[in-house]
DNA sequence: CTGAAAGCGCTTACAG
DNA sequence: CTGAAAGCGCTTACAG
């Protein structure tokens, strides 16, 4: 509703010059002298000149704009992250004066629908996606769409896409590998549903470990559950009811542990000591659990700086199969891994 | 970069008609057969139009986003709730089919340039600010530019601008008065730098209440510190080793009392038992803290819901003073309150 | 080096 | 009820 005061026409009558005139000293094209240049500048500085941006979009064809696609799965897991991340693609994206927006959908079909919109309708010139699934429909449609995306995270086959992930399949791997340096040998998993392909490959890591290992693989050692503390704290007692209960837990995310470490103590065991837990995500909360939760944490690369900095390099014209970058996350012990002791 | 395939003029000529009656067609206006509308209307669905935006921005001069402006106070603490409130304020204006703009900045002075350029280019619409601080250039800003805006928080004057707030001083009330009931007479306070309303609002809450009870102001009681888990933890040392330390700390946030839980125990003292926590935000994480933290926990109203509605409400019109909405949190017991215990 | 003018894709009075 | 046309504020070949 703020009536645009100062516009390249106000501009050109106050400098005797015609908005052609004005505009080119503004946008920097070499063929303007010095002196007018430097006139335009200061007259736009001076009277607070703003491009107007829907102008400028509809003349160039170019949106200045990308869009952050938030998760769907958003329990309570999922937010402190996106903060984070919405701060680091802010940057990438603002050292260009270009815009962010957040796209966000309740059903995967209204997802579609309104990407669909946002690139169709110009708003953006591209996106982040990410938690995909394992063949995410929104990927397909960008490319359909021909229009610059990167992941955050990977589907089965990622090899013609740009993305930036963390390996969990690695990381669950590792986790697993220090339990069994431990003296473990019943080793259990926590995971989520397995249409997100972070769920398949935590879990693909955790077989792979077993079977590398030499550890038979128990079916009931790995509990689908509820991306969350809550159902990290159901698949656990499913666990503890066992007649042959694991003797250490690997938990797909840091909440769900958390869950974990609540049925352990409920039943008047210690974790760490009687059973050993180890989260994922390296959240800062887990120092303050009881006890202190070990964990695979994720590097601190500032991911959304790096994605948005890739979504830019691709938008430019950069082959995305450039920009494919796969973090390695780390074992941090604190106190819910202890040694197996052979009691009962 | 993707070329706007099929516009109007596309889908005029395939109806023969002008682009006018097509426009019109699709704005839902009276004086159009219904004939044509509904030939419109399948013609447009079935070729797949999506209006260009910055055509449309340009014509009607509305903008059809709104932003939201991100915290600077970036510690661990503000992450959680952001994404909670994109979420909600994305549902918001989405039902509007607008679009959400997250705006962010590292200097106060790059975020007023940032947020002029924002409103003035005419990116935006209106403006949901959070966190503010006592006296916010960013409110004088939009104030000066009359663009609508909607602030998440409040600061010392607050009469005359929308705003959703929780009560803090209230909060703080309740909390302490609690404490006395329980038998604590000396309740400290771990807040955070007063340059934020919200830090003197809760400061202001406890010394209400310590007044009305007839409880002595004791200034070491009053601990300042950074809005964080460490600082807490610092902040709570500071009170421990006092000549005569506090039987009772309320904190500012759930994250700061996690650290004071933290600096408790590391004396070998039990959190509830022998010295009283209360926090507030009543984050779930404080269910897994050791001992399981009692909070002040705000409502759990969709803040960001409520922000984006009350924006739209002023865009449309509406008179801010009469969106002002003042929530209250309320005490929710968990196991790191406890009577006080005349042992020393 | 600068001016004059067309064009980006919509919306919306104004005729008829 | 529909058409013809102006206009939103920029950018950018094209002349000169």
């Amino acid at each position: 509703m703020v009536k645009q005061t100062v516009g390249l026409k106000t501009l050109a009558a106050h400098l005797n010059v015609t908005v052609g005139t004005v505009s080119r000293a503004l946008n920097g094209y070499s063929d303007i002298s010095e002196a007018t240049r430097l006139r335009v500048l200061r007259a736009a500085d001076e009277l607070g000149y703003r491009p107007n941006h829907a102008a400028r979009r509809l003349s160039t064809g170019v949106a200045e704009a990308v869009a952050y696609v938030m998760p769907q799965y958003s329990s309570s897991i999922s937010q402190p992250f996106v903060g984070q991340l919405l701060k680091g693609l802010g940057e990438a994206v603002a050292k260009r004066g270009w815009d962010l927006l957040v796209a966000h959908a309740d059903s995967a079909k209204d997802e579609l629908n309104h990407l669909d919109r946002l690139v169709r309708s110009g708003r953006v010139g591209g996106l982040v996606i990410s938690r995909p699934a394992k063949n995410d429909p929104r990927i397909r449609l960008m490319r359909s769409l021909k229009c610059p995306f990167v992941v955050h995270g990977r589907t089965a086959d990622c090899r013609d896409y740009a993305w930036y992930d963390v390996d969990g399949a690695d990381a669950f791997h590792t986790a697993v590998d220090h339990l069994v340096t431990l003296g473990h040998g019943r080793i259990a998993f926590v995971g989520a549903p397995l249409q997100y392909q972070f769920a398949q490959d935590r879990l693909n890591g955790y077989r792979a470990a077993l079977e590398q290992n030499g550890l038979r693989a128990v079916p009931e050692f790995v509990q689908i559950t509820e991306f969350s503390d809550d159902g990290g704290e159901l698949a656990t007692n499913v666990l503890l009811d066992l007649d042959q209960p694991p003797s250490a837990i690997v938990c797909i995310s840091d909440m769900v542990a958390l869950g974990a470490l609540a049925a352990i103590r409920a039943r008047g065991l210690t974790p760490g000591r009687d059973i050993s837990v180890i989260g994922y995500d390296g959240l800062k909360v887990g120092q303050h659990a009881n006890p202190p939760l070990t964990t695979m944490a994720q590097p601190q690369v500032h991911a959304g700086r790096r994605l948005g900095d890739i979504l830019l390099a691709i938008i430019d014209g950069g082959d995305p199969r450039d920009y494919q970058d796969l973090q390695k996350a780390h074992l941090l012990r604190r106190k819910t891994d202890g040694a197996f002791e052979q009691t009962t």
